[in-house]
DNA sequence: CTGTATCCACGGCGATACTG
DNA sequence: CAGTATCGCCGTGGATACAG
């Protein structure tokens, strides 16, 4: 892939700084379709401890409605992410996996959530701070 | 913070498996929303190379609208992930800079991306087969 | 140059109802 | 149980025009 090493400290701008290659730009968007869709998050983040039916889905991922739990489970599978396994029984019984791939996303997304949960009340300071620039007196 | 270790192979669901507290559906919601915007992901990689006038953030984001520019912009301020520096000249100049929790999230968010980058052509390929499940012949 | 304001189309998504 | 189908609201975001 050959991507730039991100290495380099971030303020010592001395060459001409490094950039993606403009055509991620292209990349970025189809990750941001991936890691920065909700409900596919948080599903992934469930299967996380094996594999689960859709029921299991439908109620350990809470708000999610019908339409989007199927319509994101099917993108997921599309890209390789999660496997669907249908046992041919009475009562159908479908599970859901990760696969390899989708345990890499996965670790990568944790990176995300840990920043979050590391900077979540900092950002929530900046808010007030910048929604209440009065109060000088 | 306290997150679940991620450590333990995926795999090995001997124990109850370990997820986070539910609660941080909430959090999750909240990175999705500023490492899911498109927009703000790619004008803090833009930013990773020094300050940034409006209008070269407008060039040199290709695709971006004025309206989103400056909402985004408005964001990333708020949330004190970039700065607003505005010099009284007469020609306005604006320059827009990455502040260190900025350059934290840039770090975290690059992550993302280098996944994207190693994975893509794999989720290509897994994309193409799913959508032609024919070619049996 | 650096925005702000308005209009509007499109897609995400929930709600609901129905099927194998 | 595991979906599929339809409808409609609403936010996102582009296009355009105007302003300091």
């Amino acid at each position: 892939m050959e991507h730039i090493p991100r290495t380099a400290p971030v303020g010592a701008l001395t060459g001409p700084c490094s950039r993606w290659p403009a055509e991620h730009g292209e990349t970025i968007r189809q990750i941001i379709e991936r890691a920065g869709n909700k409900w596919a998050v948080l599903i992934v983040s469930s299967l996380n401890c094996g594999p689960l039916r859709y029921t299991d889905l439908l109620h350990s991922i809470q708000g999610i409605s019908q339409r989007m739990l199927t319509h994101t489970l099917r993108q997921l599978q599309r890209d390789g992410l999660i496997t669907r396994t249908s046992h041919p029984e009475v009562p159908p019984r479908v599970e859901y996996a990760l696969t390899d791939l989708g345990t890499t996303l996965l670790v990568a997304v944790t990176t995300l959530i840990d920043w979050a949960g590391t900077h979540h009340d900092e950002i929530q300071d900046n808010r007030t701070r910048f929604d209440k620039p009065a109060a000088t007196s």
